[in-house]
DNA sequence: CGGGATCCGTTACGATACTG
DNA sequence: CAGTATCGTAACGGATCCCG
């Protein structure tokens, strides 16, 4: 049982980062975001957190309503958001857009999966969606499915493979990185990493208006 | 000299917390927003850091380039943010807006000066502001003034006295927390614990219609 | 007195090892 | 696989001192 530390302002601030403020806390919850994940999935995205605070942090989260733990079958715990969970997703996608001004340094290591990116994308693409644009996207890196709806002026991405998606689009996570990254035009990523298949050349026009948007607005 | 610790994660959301997610940053910020500040100000406002501790965040931000430190006369050092650091703004609204899902504890004290306060008001009335709203407003809660600037669709307070407002409204410390916490309603706000002078009916109209919107969005 | 620096006890973090 | 237990290290937090 974690100790808890409080700022004790009145203030809705320190309120926030009562629950929030605590080292990787606000990385869970970005890869919550994209799906619910068991333990070993979080450990894996988080690349190098200890077992022991992934625990403790995961159980402040419960006691504060922003996760759930289901024990499904086989004894394995998954945790998701909860609504309270979801709405802190507008923090991410500020701090999303903040960090993108900074240079990312050599000494970082990639994710240990796409959740990461996964937010960061749909986190950007809120950005720019319009309620015109309509589609599904299957969206698969190194084998890793991603599935993107973007519909009435939103875009939300869940951590999961789909059969019945607009188009299917594939890529490597280096290339998806560097075009998050700006190493990449997205010029040179579609010409160079993608592979997009689509039986409606809209939908496709769509997506890849939206990708070259992402990139934009994580540069501006 | 504080020694760095990362997460290392290729990510713009690891790379922002890198900068702004150690203990107490984000409400130096949030602090800054309301305009420059000397240390035992913050130290104030910030009713609990410890000296080294302030010392020890002001540095870095100064090395990451959120801050600047201006000496000016008798060799009193001013606190101020760049226009990076302004950027943070967005995040410290979001947290603003997230926080206010929570009932405040009892255990808490209140900030040591209007500058939380004022943040607070700002960042709601970021939300709500529409480009027809044009004015200044000087408020003096128990002797501190804050200047609010409407104009264009957009909000802006500083942590100053002045004397060429559109408006005068003066009130009560804990009156305003109360507003802003919603343990008052803006009309028994208005009601009891108000006092606004204005030459221009019209402007006097609008500050009451943001005053009440910024409840309507910390309760939303 | 404001703006720190130094010291030191306490707490949290982080790595590894271990268990059901 | 999903955590617990242990333990060294680093950060936090309170106090005191220092210097202009």
């Amino acid at each position: 049982m974690p100790k808890r530390r409080s700022y004790k302002l009145l203030c809705p601030i320190s309120r926030a980062l009562d629950r929030v403020g605590d080292r990787w806390t606000l990385l869970i919850l970005r890869d919550l975001l994209a799906g619910p994940a068991r333990f070993s999935e979080l450990q894996r995205g988080l690349n190098g957190i200890a077992a022991n605070l992934l625990t403790d942090r995961l159980m402040t989260l419960i006691e504060d309503g922003l996760v759930t733990q289901q024990e499904s079958a086989h004894r394995v715990s998954v945790y998701s958001l909860t609504d309270l969970g979801e709405a802190a997703s507008n923090i991410i996608l500020e701090l999303a857009l903040f960090g993108a001004r900074f240079e990312p340094v050599g000494d970082v290591v990639t994710p240990g999966n796409l959740r990461t990116v996964a937010t960061t994308i749909v986190a950007a693409a809120k950005r720019i969606v319009t309620p015109e644009m309509n589609f599904t996207a299957s969206i698969i890196v190194d084998g890793e499915a991603m599935f993107l709806t973007v519909m009435n002026g939103s875009a939300r991405m869940e951590y999961r493979g789909a059969t019945d998606a607009d188009l299917v689009f594939k890529t490597n996570y280096t290339a998806l990185l560097d075009l998050i990254e700006g190493a990449n035009s997205p010029e040179e990523f579609e010409a160079k990493h993608t592979q997009l298949e689509s039986k409606s050349p809209e939908k496709a026009a769509e997506f890849k208006e939206l990708l070259s948007g992402v990139a934009r607005v994580l540069r501006s």
